[in-house]
DNA sequence: CGGCTGACTCTGG
DNA sequence: TCCAGAGCCAGCC
């Protein structure tokens, strides 16, 4: 039932498994990659981009390899997307990286 | 069908 | 640690 490839897009393929990222969690962009099968992290990025604002993908739980959030949206969006990970618990270092072993998903 | 765009990751310096 | 370049591919016009 799984099968990646029955899903009609890549998007709606990453879209899918960014939604089974749980709250309070975060996970990569490579990460998601992997999951979603057949894709690359960039491709990741770009599904993200192409989310209508009023999704329901809980694309700020996903972040850069480095942990941290990239620079997006004219630079505030990435500002908002800190702060909606804040409000579900996710804790940053004062460089505005997120800890791997306590927040990334899976 | 051609060209442009884009929220990444890796390596080298 | 930071910066620059290369690789990569699906959408959209």
């Amino acid at each position: 039932m799984n099968d990646p490839l029955s899903e009609p897009s890549v998007y709606l393929r990453i879209q899918g498994i960014v939604r089974q990222i749980p709250a309070g969690r975060v996970s990569t962009y490579g990460q998601v990659a992997q999951l979603a099968g057949g894709c690359t992290a960039r491709m990741v990025g770009y599904a993200m981009a192409s989310l209508p604002e009023g999704t329901d993908v809980p694309w700020q739980r996903v972040i850069n390899a480095r942990g941290r959030i990239s620079p997006h949206g004219m630079g505030y969006g990435s500002i908002l997307q800190r702060q909606l990970l804040e409000e579900e618990g996710v804790r940053f270092s004062p460089d505005g990286v997120i800890d791997r072993n306590l927040f990334f998903w899976p």
